[in-house]
DNA sequence: TGGTCAACCAAACAAGTGCTTGGTAGGCTA
DNA sequence: TAGCCTACCAAGCACTTGTTTGGTTGACCA
């Protein structure tokens, strides 16, 4: 918004200052983190981020909006693909998982401080990708009960929120090269998610309690 | 810690000015929350808090080990009782819910800023709650697992995270009063979890992939 | 050789931060 | 009535915060 950014992947001092940030705000929060530590961890003095950016905020600014138009992308394109329902559920939340995989401080940072960005004006964009996130989902779901892949007895919208729930807070525990690939994960999750976790399958009545 | 808190039941000027805190805590964060709000929410000079308290720290603390010592109470309950592990896991999910429902701010407080608090010395309980909390899920899972209640194939590890992030992360969206009560989320919850959204459920083997 | 420019430094400023200090009003009790 | 105690005020202190300003360095280029 403020400086246009480079055409070239190379790799400018500003994506990298960007990049450091990234990872700051990520592990102790945008408040928690003062302009000096970002300053300090690209080892150069505070007054001179100033240099590449006009502010703290226009940084997560930067990189949250980059961010998410990337991911709201791919998301367009499994809903306009043409598979069943049940194939665009489960691309979804392959694609989900794989941001986490591809771009954890992102989605650490929104996750984490969209409440608190959130309340500023500049930040309005959060909010109105929030509700482009749940129309995605909640079509999804609806197409699937309504071609007869899920059950039809299922509260949409709670549905929507477990996914979401699940699937970013994910964030909070996985590391890149660690025990599970994203790959696995999705797997995992896809089951549970699907086919539930019970050995004995009921029918999709009301469930007595014990 | 520093002062004894009273045995009776009526509200004394301490537990009030805790109450405006964790709403505070919750809604802002624990760091975006100044003494000054906090004194202001409640009428009075932002030093007239270190009458009562004698640090901003002191406040989240005590919001925060009092309701994780109640709250783990409750799961060691569940996990000696003589049911069946299906039961079991049952109630646990239903007492989380219930803890989001009675104690949102409290829960909101742990889940948004158990990473800054986790930091400090002072909060090493923290971290072995949440250590506590995986034995609990880890070991009522194993219990399900073995006795034929859960699938076989099941990574215990990666289950219990999928469980605790749906449950807690629960705590941003549900307000009680709301639309559903958080008993009708209970039931929602624990019928994908242990049966799945999927209408025609398969046989628990490896899903081949779209 | 002189000019331009990105990248940075050094030093400061104003606002906000948690917290301290000395004092006071009013109720309760001996 | 005197003493005590809870709850608070008024004012400030030391520090941290984001940001600004004017200047410096070195690479590139005509």
């Amino acid at each position: 918004m403020s400086t246009e950014p480079p055409m070239s992947t190379a790799p400018t001092r500003r994506t990298e200052l960007l990049g450091i940030a990234a990872g700051l705000f990520a592990e102790k929060g945008f408040k928690n983190t003062t302009v000096r530590d970002i300053a300090e961890a690209s080892g150069i003095l505070s007054g001179s981020l100033y240099h590449h950016f006009d502010s703290k905020e226009s940084m997560v600014d930067e990189i949250l909006s980059t961010f998410q138009e990337e991911l709201f992308a791919a998301y367009d394109a499994v809903l306009g693909s043409d598979v069943d329902a049940r194939t665009k559920i489960d691309r979804a939340v392959r694609l989900s998982f794989e941001a986490i995989d591809q771009h954890p401080h992102e989605v650490a940072i929104f996750q984490n401080d969209a409440g608190y960005l959130g309340g500023f004006e500049r930040f309005g964009y959060l909010a109105e990708r929030n509700a482009q996130s749940r129309e995605v989902w909640v079509s999804l779901l609806t197409e699937g009960v309504e071609s007869g892949a899920l059950r039809h007895d299922l509260d949409i919208e709670l549905t929507y929120r477990f996914i979401r729930g699940t699937v970013w807070v994910a964030v909070k525990w996985y590391r890149p090269g660690g025990r599970h690939s994203h790959v696995e994960i999705a797997d995992q999750y896809l089951t549970i998610l699907l086919d539930g976790i019970s050995t004995d399958p009921q029918p999709p009545s009301p469930r007595e309690r014990p």
